[in-house]
DNA sequence: CCGATTAGTTAATCTGCATAAAAATTCTGC
DNA sequence: GCAGAATTTTTATGCAGATTAACTAATCGG
């Protein structure tokens, strides 16, 4: 009996597992980086689906924030912000100046950076995807209370500060 | 004036932009969504240098906890409870099987469906893997209390179930 | 027994993301 | 002021993760 292929099954066969998705796991249910992820995808999901409808990508929107918040700062900067590489910081700007979102501007001394700035039409539009934004976080999270919400915020901020 | 080539800035340049990546975002800040990716992207980032030392993946992991779970379970469901797709599941299962810990055994009375269960070298990995992520996550989570990880912990269960 | 359905697998493709190298410009030491 | 190092952006390449479509094998319903 010991003369098995493959590695021994280390319990017997249960016969039917529950197929109910919910209460599946249970040892990783007291892991914050479980909860955590499948918190994080089912808000992300939800804001992607949101987003969807102005062609825009959660990252690309993050991105209007930080340059409304941060006018005229360089790439390598935008790029720090939001944790990505350079060369990812140009394809997403490509996409938001071809949209006419936000433009390039060579002004500094050094003329090999470019000052980063919202169009117009860019700032406009971030002032109804921040609505959308907030609105979706509302929805995403209805079953917390207002009180519950603040305090999921600020037990975050402390988590990746 | 109106002869612009690109779309307009809107506001003027000012000069330096701070270097700091902390105070880049700030109406990004009152979003659920961007304060649990950014959590998120630290604790799971700790997990996997973690993890690395076992040439293991997070979703590895969780699917070794899951099957232990609930053994004997069919890899449709195995897909299900980790939100990925049956042909992920297959990579991910071959993986696990070629390491030896984890068993697709033909039992069931439907020959095309697999029973999947824990290899007891399997168990024995998953046994010091828990300890390994329970302690990943305090200390990705050092700025918390046990009592704020317990409140976080139920907020996030309340988000996502 | 035969068509329809299901479980698992395979293969092709796509995407996001990172790394490396290149091009343009600025800075530094002498 | 000039050669070489450093910096900002861009281009090119590659890779891991994920999705889709198509294929095989087995079960189910009449």
């Amino acid at each position: 009996m010991s003369s098995k292929s493959s590695p021994t099954p280390a319990a017997a066969p249960p016969a039917a597992p529950q197929p109910a998705d919910s209460p599946l796991d249970s040892s990783l249910d007291e892991l914050i980086g479980y909860a955590l992820r499948r918190a994080q995808l089912k808000v992300f999901q939800h804001l992607v689906s949101r987003l969807g409808a102005f062609d825009l990508r959660p990252a690309q929107f993050t991105a209007l924030a930080i340059i409304e918040q941060n006018p005229g700062l360089m790439q390598a900067d935008l790029a720090r912000a939001l944790a990505i590489e350079p060369p990812q910081a140009v394809v997403l700007l490509n996409k938001l100046e071809s949209r006419g979102l936000a433009v390039r501007v060579r002004c500094k001394p050094d003329k090999r950076s470019y000052g980063i700035f919202l169009s117009k039409a860019g700032e406009t539009l971030l002032r109804q995807l921040k609505e959308v934004a907030a609105q979706s976080d509302l929805e995403a999270t209805a079953a917390l209370s207002a009180e519950e919400r603040q305090q999921l915020i600020e037990l975050l901020h402390k988590v990746y500060r």
